[in-house]
RNA sequence: GGCGACGUGGUGAAGUGGUUCAACACGGAGGUCUGCAAAACCUCUAUUCACCGGUUCGAAUCCGGUCGUCGCCUCCA
């Protein structure tokens, strides 16, 4: 069974069939770096992170391309609010982008291009737009593509075109286009913005335009998916076909994949609404960053998602879960043969994990699949039915399923300054049937994070996730 | 006004015609184990899938209608 996607576009879940066998190429729409990215940015990006863990976990090669919008109208607000350049602004967001991104634990993206180091690729786009009759030029030096002349659009939003609610919030942005409709490409300079020398006259870009010239370089003409969240479907993504395919005359894209929105009480997590929360503060807060990861990606992305404190809540305990499970692993040693039906037990997870991640990213199935093995192991833990060398393998085979989801605690974990010291002391005042001392130092550990657990297996530690 | 998504237990959520059809996670109740804990395991926690009607031998799953929620219609992940 080979990996099964929804495409916007058809309409139709179909098999990936990458343009070159092998690699998957896959650029997703990244964040306009003028503010905090706010964990709904998170969970459209974190969808697809999954997707390219899942693709490499398949053996696939991919190459992912994450846009870094740092030049646009917001951004030059703030910036002369702030009394700083838009290259200060931005570079300042971007880090704290990066940031954030590395507490989630999303995959760093193969080439983070930003739209104003693609400036020339821009304009050579709309030169050639200029030259075909898809695109015209107004008075204050702006350029805008012309929608009449592209009939195919309004295809991928299945909107009639025709139909447009036009002329309730079109007359803010004008720069006076021949059809209401139209898009900017370029914007002509303007006192205070920043400008660019260009083959088409002075100016900025618009939006669109760089996604199609930033994906082109560094993907190819035509490319195999494009992500992002379902609020970019019209008109960013409508625009980037028709700007695209009016210069390429080919398929821009082959897989159109779009997430649905996060929500926090009900409505869609927006700035706009006011109901954002960001990742650094949830962290400040105490919120374990994997439980967060956990809560965004656990339900399909096509699925609208509400985030709520219990969802955080019930996260931070599956993940307790896991946790417990990897350390009574770890620790676990029985001289005793192999268990027969370990093998076949772990091959089973890994099909129906691997069949559920195959149909569209069916990451809750995918989940079930690896809580049916966690309950399986921990029941064999405690019969003492496995070898030491059966916990290795069943540790093994999480691992790799984890490289996929990302929410196992780490490798190498240190331990908190002085907890070795009162871990060893607490050993020793057990054998010596010292309970007092002992459960004074279990609980000296927990105050630094450390639960203290006593087993078949000896004494069991492991670090508790951060909870509110 | 146009277009689209969705409505499953206390909560999140899988399941899109019939072999446990109600997974899995969280929460709750009881129990086992343990010096005490913790973790874990076991049992229980939706005769029912928004509502109404229809198709069918059979529907949460297909069709029609009703109600409700959310989103998009050029700032939006």
């Amino acid at each position: 069974m080979t990996l099964r996607l929804h495409d916007t576009l058809s309409g139709e879940t179909r098999p990936l069939e990458p343009l070159e066998p092998g690699h998957v190429r896959i650029y997703s729409c990244g964040p306009t770096v003028y503010g905090p990215t706010h964990i709904g940015n998170f969970r459209s990006f974190l969808f697809a992170d999954v997707l390219v863990r899942y693709l490499r976990y398949q053996g696939l090669r991919v190459t992912w391309v994450m846009n870094i919008t740092d030049i646009d109208d917001r951004i030059i607000e703030r910036a002369n609010a702030a009394g700083e350049t838009t290259a200060q602004l931005t570079d300042r967001w971007l880090a704290q982008f990066k940031s954030d991104f590395a507490a989630v634990r999303m995959t760093p993206p193969d080439v983070l291009p930003r739209a104003t180091e693609h400036i020339d690729a821009m304009a050579e786009l709309i030169a050639q737009l200029l030259e075909s009759g898809n695109a015209y030029r107004t008075e204050d030096g702006s350029i805008f593509f012309r929608i009449s002349s592209w009939p195919a659009y309004g295809r991928l939003a299945r909107l009639d075109a025709t139909q447009l609610r036009v002329g309730e919030r079109v007359e803010a942005d004008d720069y006076g286009k021949d059809d209401v409709r139209d898009f900017a490409l370029w914007k002509g300079p303007k006192p205070g913005d920043p400008s660019w020398e260009t083959g088409i006259g002075p100016g900025r870009p618009g939006w669109h335009i760089e996604c199609s010239a930033m994906s082109m370089r560094h993907l190819g003409l035509s490319f195999d998916i494009h992500t992002g969240g379902i609020d970019l479907i019209f008109p960013h993504h409508e625009d980037e076909i028709a700007q695209s395919e009016a210069v390429t005359g080919q398929p821009f894209v082959r897989t159109w994949l779009h997430c649905d929105h996060l929500r926090l009480g009900g409505a869609k997590m927006a700035r706009r609404v006011g109901n954002i929360a960001r990742v650094a503060d949830l962290l400040a807060e105490g919120t374990s960053p994997r439980a967060l990861r956990y809560a965004l990606i656990s339900v399909n992305y096509r699925q609208a998602l509400e985030y709520s404190e219990a969802s955080i809540d019930a996260a931070t305990a599956a993940i307790a879960r896991l946790d417990a499970l990897v350390a009574a692993l770890e620790a676990y040693r029985e001289g005793r043969a192999d268990a027969e039906d370990l093998p076949d037990e772990l091959s089973a997870a890994r099909t129906r994990f691997e069949a559920a991640m195959d149909d569209d990213l069916n990451v809750s199935a995918a989940l079930a699949a690896l809580f049916d093995l966690v309950r399986e192991l921990n029941r064999r833990i405690a019969d003492r039915t496995l070898s030491s060398g059966d916990a290795v393998r069943a540790l093994a085979l999480l691992r790799e399923l984890d490289t996929v989801l990302g929410i196992l605690p780490d490798q190498a974990e240190d331990l908190p300054p002085g907890a070795a010291e009162l871990l060893a002391t607490r050993v020793a005042a057990r054998a010596g049937r010292d309970w007092a001392a002992s459960d004074r130092i279990r609980d000296e550990l927990l105050a630094l994070g450390i639960a203290v657990e006593d087993t078949r297996d000896g004494q069991r530690w492991r670090r508790l996730e951060a909870v509110r």
